[in-house]
RNA sequence: GCGAAUAUGGUGAAGUGGUUAACACACCAGUUUGUGGCACUGGCAUGCGUGGGUUCGAUCCCCACUAUUCGCCCCA
């Protein structure tokens, strides 16, 4: 037997539905924020990932999926999603759009390949989005707010936001300098973890496990001491924001995200729900100033964020929310002889095409088996076939929850479902009626899909 | 890259160095020759992750491998 690859999942089942119910969510805020979807490729140049996330960092040094094509060009699967949204930016000279900032969001899979524990896969999918070519702190709140807002739709409760500011690449050098010789004096006591941190990524150090209660790093320098007075008024401006768009917050001077190409804001919301394994961070991001420079486009401010959708899962699980998910089928249609079944065909497209969820028989279950299949299904009503009520143009349908049978004429079949079910969703709208309908579109722009299923 | 635990059917799981591998759920069939969800009866792992070893004999003991899970590193 062929098995998945180690790190990722197939998800189906209820799972998927959770999925795409938490992504049309987010298609839908996307929606009201006004910004634009973007998909891009799920391999990119191996170079484009070296120069954008860092060349010393883990992800690229030893974390990243390279292979070499035909050609015998070097890819990478992507690890993230900026890099690739930057790049398209650049190739495709969105930085000319008279429409700016240039606002993006993405859902896509990313690949990393590290081993896989609670909360981290070989393959993830993250959503995501960036805004190009403002560097106004309004901005940085706002961004940090659609996820706080999503998750809120959800129903998730249990998260906490956390920020911190790196500030501009000057602070950030000064605040460098200022750690490594800080903890110069404690090397030694400090874990071996922490002496590769100090040679590779001094910031690092102020999150370590093993040595958080040392006090070299409880007093350590705070990134805010080391910030020039530009930074810190950008963050104060920031902080302001957030408060006005009542999104609750603590400052973390110890957050420091882990790729080069981060600057100024930095946030991290994390789940706070008992249960949840060390990997808590559900979703993150920060401001990238200098990005798009780097990859050789014009002087460009981002930010953006990204978030993992089989942690978010995780965390609605463990807050045991129930999703407004609706998948009960509307109709089962039951047949037994051969007639029946050639009569059911073609009545099971016809209901579909008029807009019903419709189910049949497909293993030639007895009529029993049907019944349970149909309650299987959740269905709401059940057409039972019998050829000598077809003879008569005459469909039997019983009403699944009241046990209530009816005979309905063929002719009035589709009027009898619009009754029926319509009402119970109470957004009744009648075929004959041509003008607008409760979806709170125009008529023109609704889907249809709004007849007789609303949200 | 490092460390720990686990591996029995569609699912949850019990179990033993020796004839037919519990139990429950699910599923299928029948009682009921076209109106079910209850009840009863029956069916449902030639097999206990893979390979090797110990043994008269291994699902059970030993070794290796693989996979899963959790943690460290790292973290988008």
């Amino acid at each position: 037997m062929i098995i998945k690859p180690k790190g990722t999942h197939d998800i189906y089942g209820k799972e998927a539905k959770k999925w795409k119910y938490i992504e049309k969510m987010f298609d839908s805020l996307m929606e009201k924020y006004n910004y634009n979807y973007i998909r891009t490729p799920i391999f990119e140049s191996t170079e484009l990932f070296h120069r954008s996330v860092g060349e010393t960092t883990d992800i690229v040094s030893k974390e990243t999926y390279d292979f070499c094509d035909r050609g015998n060009r070097n890819m990478t699967l992507r690890p993230e999603g900026t890099a690739g949204v930057v790049r398209s930016f650049i190739e495709n000279k969105m930085y000319g759009d008279p429409n700016q900032p240039v606002k993006l969001y993405y859902n896509g899979t990313m690949y990393r390949y590290e081993r896989p524990q609670s909360g981290r896969d070989r393959e993830l999918t993250q959503f995501g989005v960036e805004v190009l070519g403002s560097d106004n702190p309004m901005i940085d709140a706002e961004v940090i707010s659609i996820p706080v807002n999503l998750f809120k739709m959800l129903g998730l409760k249990g998260i906490k936001v956390r920020i911190n500011t790196l500030g501009d690449s000057e602070s950030r050098n000064n605040y460098r300098e200022a750690l490594l010789k800080h903890f110069k004096p404690y090397l030694k006591d400090l874990c071996e973890d922490c002496n590769n941190r100090y040679e590779n990524n001094p910031l690092r150090i102020l999150d370590c496990k093993v040595d958080k209660d040392h006090e070299a790093l409880k007093n350590a320098p705070k990134t805010i001491d080391y910030l020039n007075d530009v930074s810190k008024k950008r963050f104060d401006d920031v902080k302001k924001y957030l408060t006005l768009l009542e999104v609750d917050y603590e400052v973390d001077p110890t957050l420091v995200r882990g790729l080069d190409y981060y600057n100024h804001t930095v946030f991290e919301i994390e789940a706070d729900v008992e249960g949840f394994g060390s990997n808590n961070v559900l979703a993150a991001g920060g401001r990238y100033n200098g990005l798009v420079a780097m990859l050789d486009g014009p002087e460009t401010p981002g930010i953006g964020f990204a978030c993992g959708i089989g942690r978010l899962s995780m965390a609605l699980d463990l807050e045991d929310v129930e999703l407004p998910i609706d998948d009960g089928n509307e109709i089962y249609v039951m047949y037994v002889s051969d007639s029946e079944k050639e009569y059911a065909i073609s009545l099971v497209q016809y209901l579909r095409m008029n807009g019903y969820k419709v189910e049949t028989e497909y293993m030639s279950r007895a009529l029993k088996g049907q019944f349970k299949q149909a309650d299987r299904l959740d269905s709401k009503f059940l057409i039972i076939l019998n050829d000598e009520d077809l003879k008569n143009d005459q469909l039997k349908v019983k009403n699944n929850k009241t046990k209530e049978e009816d005979l309905v004429p063929l002719d009035y079949i589709l009027y009898y479902f619009d009754e029926k079910l319509n009402d119970e969703y109470g957004d009744f709208v009648s075929f004959e009626e041509d003008d607008d309908c409760d979806c709170g579109h125009d008529h023109e722009h609704c889907d249809g899909s709004c007849h007789h299923h609303h949200e």
